[in-house]
DNA sequence: AGCCAGGCTACCG
DNA sequence: CGGTAGCATGGC
């Protein structure tokens, strides 16, 4: 067993599945998948999600919302663009471009990303229901590589591994790679020492996100390699 | 009061 | 090409 799928093991058995991708229109257990959650939207240990082509666009908007911005916020975006009636992809491309500034306002740079959700449900709607390529995606305005990823890996179940910031700075601290390594070369170190599962690809990252935030938490002073070795 | 958050684009040399 | 300023809000 590779030393990433033993932290990977290890990080699972301490802070157990996550249930990423978390949906505000998913409640765990109902019969009404498109109904806002009581709770924060999470369906640990559920994998059967998005189960509808809503709650794959949600997500595919969450991960433009979430660009360099607290998740927090992006709920409330969320919850504005669902009062608004624009959680679809056929809404928000018609929606007023000022109503849809107003709407995704909490979760910041609202006049960029009212512009890339605007492009991504064009994208969205073209595609008819089909898988898209990595690189399409990335052709459209507002998506780089972990955003596509994290469609592709959450939104549409496909093989493709997320490394975010939170990812580059905890292994290259603690000796996995170089700081200076780039996207593709971490991707591939993770690729390469994991077995091909999708599970595993969501929960870890996002455990790394979880760990991150709580190994990074209030603290300006650098990510402590304790932290992480813990789980070696 | 700052610093930070699940990045990306555009532009710089 | 690799490097980085600018984008914006809310939480701590």
């Amino acid at each position: 067993m590779s030393r990433l799928l033993q932290i990977y093991n290890s990080m699972l058995n301490f802070y157990g599945p996550q249930g990423w991708w978390p949906l505000t229109s998913c409640k765990n257990g109902s019969k009404k998948t498109d109904e806002p959650d009581n709770g924060k939207g999470y369906h640990p240990g559920d994998y059967s999600f998005p189960k509808n082509s809503r709650q794959r666009f949600e997500i595919c908007i969450g991960a433009v919302l979430t660009q360099n911005t607290a998740w927090t916020n992006v709920e409330k975006a969320l919850v504005n663009l669902r009062e608004n009636k624009l959680l679809s992809a056929n809404s928000i491309k018609k929606a007023d471009v000022e109503i849809l500034k107003k709407s995704i306002k909490p979760a910041g740079y609202y006049n960029q990303k009212s512009v890339y959700l605007k492009e991504l449900a064009d994208f969205f709607i073209s595609l008819k229901g089909k898988v898209p390529a990595r690189g399409e995606l990335m052709n459209v305005k507002g998506i780089g590589p972990e955003t596509a990823d994290s469609i592709l890996l959450y939104a549409y179940n496909q093989l493709e591994f997320v490394v975010d910031n939170y990812t580059k700075r905890i292994f290259s601290e603690t000796g996995f790679f170089d700081k200076s390594a780039n996207y593709h070369k971490i991707k591939e170190i993770f690729i390469s020492k994991l077995p091909e599962d999708i599970v595993i690809y969501q929960e870890f990252h996002a455990l790394i996100v979880l760990h991150a935030k709580l190994a990074f938490a209030g603290g300006k002073t650098g990510f402590r390699k304790t932290e992480i070795l813990k789980f070696n």
